[in-house]
DNA sequence: GTCTATAATGAGATAGAC
DNA sequence: GTCTATCTCATTATAGAC
């Protein structure tokens, strides 16, 4: 416990950097760097730049896969996604270095969004909402788009770049308003309008 | 009318490769060749690769406020957010390649919200919608986040790199589940539980 | 495992002839 | 306006000493 290993303050490092800088502007010295290390030992570890990115979305995926099992607060979703940005956010160059990740990171959505599927599902048979089947996909995407995306409309629309506690609840709370009007009140009669 | 000029032709090739591969992947060679014309001669045109960013977003920019102005259909906001997708995509390398354009990009979004703003408070001040200024201000930031992410959000999580109008009307139709909820039913008493 | 080279490439950009 | 030739420089990546 008493020090990282040079792997994965690296990993550590790349991610903040990527998160910030966006993965096109770091480069393999920046990295370097940043670490501590010489460049020539950044090689050791990771033979292609690439290979960086495969390593963190182990990392991620298994992060997210974890919180999706537990479900309970969503705040704790946009933290992830915050802390993981550069993800979705620059996913067209991920891509285009490597390419396997383009099925990885699909795959991974697909098993998180089931899981919402699954809770949406669940709180329409409980009673708690009410809404037909193909308004809770509707929801769905919506939701998931806002969650994904929140981070960086904040930051291209905002110009927020030192994103705070109060921005992720923020998020939360748009996120939320998708929801409400199809929550059935407590202790009160079903309203006959919310659904049409 | 009979020929584009070398200028021009080059700004319209520049916008379907910087949405096709994000404008880090495109290369001043790629530019010049598919413009089929020298690189020598794509410097005489634009001085810097971040010039033709900064042109391209006058174009954008005129597009945007002539639209947000008569402010008709969606479905043709959705068509103009395809068209300049990778505006929003590559913000952050383009702010990185001409500072200047994030102070233009933000004022833009500005007056364009502003004038949503501006429609959505007449619906309700007209009665065709029920809603609290609060709601309103998270329904125009909901409804800007889908519009602006939806083409991403299909490429990134369906896969989908040939978008279709009918991918378009799907964008459309969850912008407009945003809405559904608040308004209220022609010929009909408006509902009292739908804004809570 | 970590460093010092250094290779190999490819990008943005310029000068000057035509 | 357009091209050829060239320059500069940053970036990824490798080889080999320590």
């Amino acid at each position: 416990m008493k020090r990282q290993s040079t792997r994965e303050r690296i990993l550590v490092i790349c991610r903040t950097l990527f998160n910030d800088h966006g993965i096109a502007s770091v480069t393999t010295a920046a990295i370097a760097q940043a670490a501590g290390i010489n460049e020539g030992n950044l090689y050791y570890y990771f033979k292609k730049k690439a290979n960086i990115l495969s390593a963190l979305f182990e990392q991620f995926a298994e992060e997210q896969l974890a919180l999706a099992e537990q479900e309970q607060d969503m705040r704790a979703w946009f933290q992830v996604m915050w802390e993981w940005r550069f993800f979705y956010r620059d996913s067209m160059i991920i891509f285009a270095m490597e390419p396997a990740l383009r099925a990885g990171l699909r795959e991974l959505s697909d098993q998180v969004q089931g899981q919402g599927r699954k809770n949406l599902s669940e709180m329409v048979k409980s009673g708690r909402m009410q809404a037909t089947e193909a308004q809770l996909e509707v929801l769905l995407e919506n939701s998931w788009i806002i969650s994904t995306y929140w981070i960086e409309y904040l930051h291209s629309r905002h110009g927020i770049s030192e994103v705070t506690k109060e921005h992720l609840d923020w998020g939360y709370k748009q996120m939320s308003a998708l929801f409400e009007p199809y929550f059935v009140p407590v202790n009160e009669k079903p309203a006959s309008s919310a659904a049409s």
